[in-house]
DNA sequence: TTGTAAGCGTTATCAT
DNA sequence: ATGATAACGCTTACAA
């Protein structure tokens, strides 16, 4: 298709190659007359441009390589949606990829990514054992940025937030709501540490008011409605149930409201039911989810961004964006009565 | 980053480098030892294979196109990542855009993808007036296929389902329960074809049963929660309300319960609503969703499997697959009684 | 089974 | 302001 080329379009405007390219992407460079021709010849004979080959004569490609978990989710997807979105008005395309929070899934993603030598590359938090080979990545010159994690190590570039703190602070909400007895529904702790970052949040509060820890309320699942489902319906059936309980995900806390219902129980006269991310939906499921807030679509914009400067200036130091959450209480949370448990 | 190259990998192994390419893509065609050396010398040093090179030279790209309407729905998000996964299993990457239902937009994705070469595009559904272009693209030599629907044309592939045939089976399944002032909440009808095929299945059925067709009762909105909730609000607020809504899509339908519900009034006991996408959140809603499955996975895999066989055969003769879907009654609907109107 | 060499369609460096 | 020309890193006839 389109093998119109670039000579051949130098030859219908009478000009060399050069000339053609500059008239593409330098236009100042060339005077307004020629311009105007070699503007003609493309018109007439439907050029297209042949990034791939700008691409490799230039030693630098533009398109960016995205992994997130998985697109299955929509506050993933909200990310993935803006950076495609600041990818476009830079004229930079994307190639995504979901890791499913599978390790080998996600090291052949960013080998197939490195073969077309992108810009650069957006990780979401990433995965246990995967950091050494991230350091190895940037040190060879490519810009690297994980997103939806404030990252220790100084050296890794994020723009995120603060998982614990955000987790801490709905755990203390519910606790001022005098809950003492409090589940949590969590994703896959043991391989992402931006997810055990939640669970440590969880704890520290927990611990910093004085509650107990029942390890049995804790229970790791994947990510999913049906296994929020079946994480409800087994803390429910525990003898000595949570009065609340925290979902780290609202895929999670939206499975959870499910097994009450099937309970013929009642959110939250029964338990109450706190997520994480605020997706679309969780303002409009019945009752109404209080979660916490993700800036989801200004995390993806600051990250192309990041990317982008980093590729431009060849200045790969680490840029460190954390940014805010915020708890957004809707309806599935109550206060408990003074004698209440 | 990754400077080494087949060259230097050629001379490490003591070989050319055509040999090192063919050990690299036919590796039968290469006897063992030699093969084991290059690998070796692969390892060694740490090289990483130029596909905008390779693809230069092959004159064709490993990549492919795909233009969703948004990934912020669920439900393309499903077969965007059918899509990704099917791709990666052929070391494809994909391209991915979403053209938020603008005509520009998906027009700029196009030519984004254009200069890439691409082995094909895949296109959701399309907007009106994107059908020639499209064309052009195919007779410029380019494996595109359209997903989502069932296109009249017989020069454009396809891999879809009946839009209009499963919306006249919702309806049909609403009239049955003896509903006869059936209202639809509906998207972008007026730009996109897939969804005024909705329409017109909707409108068939009525008119096959003898019901009035109110046109007040047919609301077109963009596919979005808050939308729903508006049009379904407004649908109330009717003198001589509908007993059931038929909502073209899962999130409008969400959406529309969520208006329900702020009423103080409830589903289906006074009003009925069904859906149309089975996203995965429509069997957990409260109360779960009476919808229609559509098989946006299944799509997904067998779009990438035409565009592969098209660019491999060089054969774009159109293909057509047209999958089923099926109606997934949960709770969300009533039977009307004899005298209930 | 392996090597030679001519591209692939741009861009960048020097000249002019 | 424009042109000549050598890369860029791989593939693919064709030859050996």
């Amino acid at each position: 298709m389109a093998k119109v080329t670039m000579q051949e379009i130098s030859k219908l405007a009478g000009v060399s190659p050069a000339t053609v390219s500059r008239a593409l992407h330098s236009p100042h460079l060339v005077r307004k007359d020629t311009r105007e021709r070699i503007t003609r010849a493309m018109e007439k004979s439907d050029y297209v441009y042949n990034a791939t080959a700008g691409d490799l004569s230039r030693k630098r490609s533009s398109m960016i390589g995205v992994i997130i978990p998985t697109t299955k989710s929509l506050v993933f997807s909200t990310s993935l949606l803006a950076i495609q979105e600041a990818a476009q008005e830079n004229n930079f395309s994307i190639m995504a990829g979901s890791s499913k929070y599978d390790l080998e899934t996600e090291s052949a993603l960013i080998s197939q990514f490195q073969e077309r030598r992108p810009a650069g590359i957006i990780l979401t938090g990433f995965l246990k054992g995967q950091q050494a080979s991230i350091k190895r990545l940037i040190r060879n010159g490519m810009p690297c940025v994980v997103i939806w994690d404030k990252l220790a190590d100084p050296d890794l570039s994020y723009v995120g937030f603060d998982n614990f703190k955000a987790t801490y602070a709905v755990t203390e909400y519910l606790i001022s709501l005098r809950h003492r007895r409090i589940g949590l529904i969590i994703g896959p702790y043991s391989k992402v540490d931006r997810v055990r970052r939640r669970l440590e949040g969880f704890l520290a509060a927990l611990k910093d008011y004085g509650l107990p820890h029942h390890p049995r309320m804790i229970i790791e699942k994947e990510p999913t409605l049906i296994d929020g489902k079946e994480a409800m319906a087994r803390l429910m059936d525990m003898p000595e149930r949570p009065s609340a309980v925290l979902a780290a995900s609202d895929t999670l806390a939206m499975g959870a409201m499910a097994a009450v219902r099937d309970m013929d129980l009642g959110v939250p006269e029964n338990v109450s039911i706190a997520g994480f991310d605020d997706i679309d939906i969780a303002a409009y499921s019945n009752p109404p989810l209080t979660t916490v807030r993700v800036p989801a679509y200004e995390i993806g914009r600051l990250a192309v961004k990041v990317i982008l400067d980093m590729a431009k200036t060849g200045d790969l130091r680490a840029q460190h964006y954390c940014l805010d959450t915020s708890l957004i209480i809707r309806k599935s949370c109550r206060k408990l009565q003074k004698n209440e448990t």
